[in-house]
DNA sequence: GTGAAAGCGCTAACAC
DNA sequence: GTGTTAGCGCTTTCAC
């Protein structure tokens, strides 16, 4: 057994043609006529030959790989966006790389950053859900083409994303249409100072004129909505809330379940993202579906169209649709 | 402003030495003179300068990156075992790619792994959690170290863990100790024939005479587990079910409860994987706690003991834990 | 310690 | 159509 791969050279020698002529058939940039082509591809596949992306890269200048910096991989909307990525470059024969970037950290940053860029990449995908996210996509100084998936807009920086205001500001109008004060909001930890869910929730509560409740600070853990629940028990004013996405609303709903409030009879409580889950927990849950796979999707879509040098397009918005479900309803009076 | 990155030839003119000289410096292969070493640094950093990968892989043969198969990477399981292999590959420098392959199609899975084989790779860690997953590592021929992550032992190949037959057999038995008959088992798709999860809990009927009630099959989605608990409620030899894993468990006490029927008072469920909406599930779920992540982490440890050539070490196993929680309880008569 | 020379596996440019 | 030549950005000899 020969540990050593074949290479170019060796299918030539064995098809009893040039190198070059091996790279025609190759990547098809030039005909080659049908005798050589099929002793070329005869002698590829009884080598098991598979040309170096390297030494292609290297030559060529061009890469398919594209990279993916996420502050996390394993969260659902983190995880379903990268799944939309990754189907979506496959489709179009380009590999993904994926760095994670767990801390906003300066050094860990550019480390990670460093690391990815020292790959050859056709281009760079940024997660930008959360400060990692932010301080990556900053600190990303390249030549390559970069697209940003959700996060503020910004001037100039191609970017796909998710209108989460527009979502979250109708679903507390739902909320304050059923009759209720006003609409408490459980914040999932923003990606910087605005974050679209609270901008919506708080948009929705001034054109109402009702009172904005004080911010509910909540972690990524779904356990950390327990303790927010317990504590919007002993709140009479707290009618309705509105989570940042569905697992704190779940651990939210626990929390006020430990108290004695029952859903939706006592608290109406609202979510996001339309998790998997959303729809069997008790009761259903009311919420926004994120259409997140498509949001990754969307975003290598616009990566490419920068990599053919068509499409100008440097924005992709999509709106979120809610799923009514049986976690919200009218208030009735609390003691 | 210069498009072109600059290279190793750009750093020496500037730092006024050879490129070897260089190399050197990146590298730490041979001492280098202070002075020189100053130099150079100097000019990296006033160039931005990043080696390239792909000419060091090409001339070095020595790759840094690993390779992830994945049949999916957004479900649980999956994507903490992801999580922790990225952690564990970037604390070493090593970077990794993510293939996904969604079905076992001979096509598929060919077309995946060759675009994979491709790269320049120091290795490969393959999910071994399903068909998608074993058919890539039957097709995944090369000289690189490989470590399949779970599924069933195979002799001669490097393989992490987590012993899911030991503890399924010990939740049966649990269930069983309560007093009930015999435990339903819901089935998520098996990766062969042979699946841990079920393999214990039919280890723990037999040992203890108990009726082997017949298998009922739930896909991946959570939903498919209602249909499921539909039918389980109109089943009275139904007392226990223990579910392949904490979603499907979650369906299942949905359609439990949309019968009528109360978790643990009529049927008492049991999970797997110790999901983080487990414990918030009302009532909190049963379950056996996996580590996911430290499987990850295990199986690259193993991927890097094979590329040191130390570590002859071949298998990684690890029992997972159970957690007791209130979805189960002693069964009471049902009519 | 340091530089000159060679070459990794491939594609691009050019001649025929 | 096809082969020859050059060279991508690096590391690895091998002199000195």
């Amino acid at each position: 057994m020969n540990s050593r791969n074949p290479t170019i050279s060796d299918v030539a020698e064995r098809a009893g043609v040039s190198v070059p002529t091996v790279s025609r058939v190759l990547t098809g940039a030039a005909r080659v006529s049908p005798a050589k082509r099929e002793q070329v591809e005869a002698a590829i596949a009884e080598l098991n030959y598979r040309p170096s992306a390297a030494a292609r890269v290297l030559v060529s200048r061009k890469s398919q790989t594209i990279a993916v910096i996420a502050g996390n991989t394993s969260r659902y909307g983190y995880a379903e966006t990268i799944r939309g990525i990754e189907i979506a470059a496959r489709a179009e024969g380009y590999t993904v790389m994926i760095t994670v970037v767990e801390s906003a950290d300066e050094d860990e940053v550019d480390r990670a950053v460093s690391a990815t860029l020292t790959q050859a990449l056709a281009g760079v995908i940024v997660l930008k859900f959360d400060p990692p996210g932010v301080a990556a996509l900053g600190r990303l100084s390249t030549d390559l083409p970069v697209v940003a998936l959700s996060g503020t807009r910004e001037t100039g920086l191609r970017q796909a994303v998710l209108d989460e205001a527009s979502a979250a500001e109708e679903l507390t109008d739902h909320l304050l249409g059923l009759g209720h004060e006003t609409v408490h909001h459980v914040r999932i930890p923003p990606s910087r100072r605005v974050d679209g869910r609270t901008t919506g929730w708080r948009r929705a509560l001034r054109r109402a004129k009702a009172p904005i409740p004080p911010l509910l600070d909540a972690t990524w853990l779904p356990r950390s909505g327990v303790g927010i629940g317990h504590a919007l028990a002993e709140d009479p004013s707290a009618t309705a809330v509105f989570c940042g996405n569905d697992e704190i609303a779940m651990g939210v709903m626990r929390g006020l379940a430990e108290k004695g409030l029952r859903v939706p009879e006592d608290v109406s409580v609202a979510g996001f993202d339309d998790h998997p889950l959303a729809e069997l927990w008790s009761p259903p849950l009311t919420t926004v579906e994120q259409d997140f796979a498509g949001l990754g999707r969307r975003g290598f879509q616009l990566l490419l169209e920068a990599l053919d040098g068509t499409g100008v397009r440097l924005y992709s918005s999509e709106r979120p649709r809610l799923v009514f479900r049986e976690s919200t309803a009218a208030p009735k009076a609390r003691s």
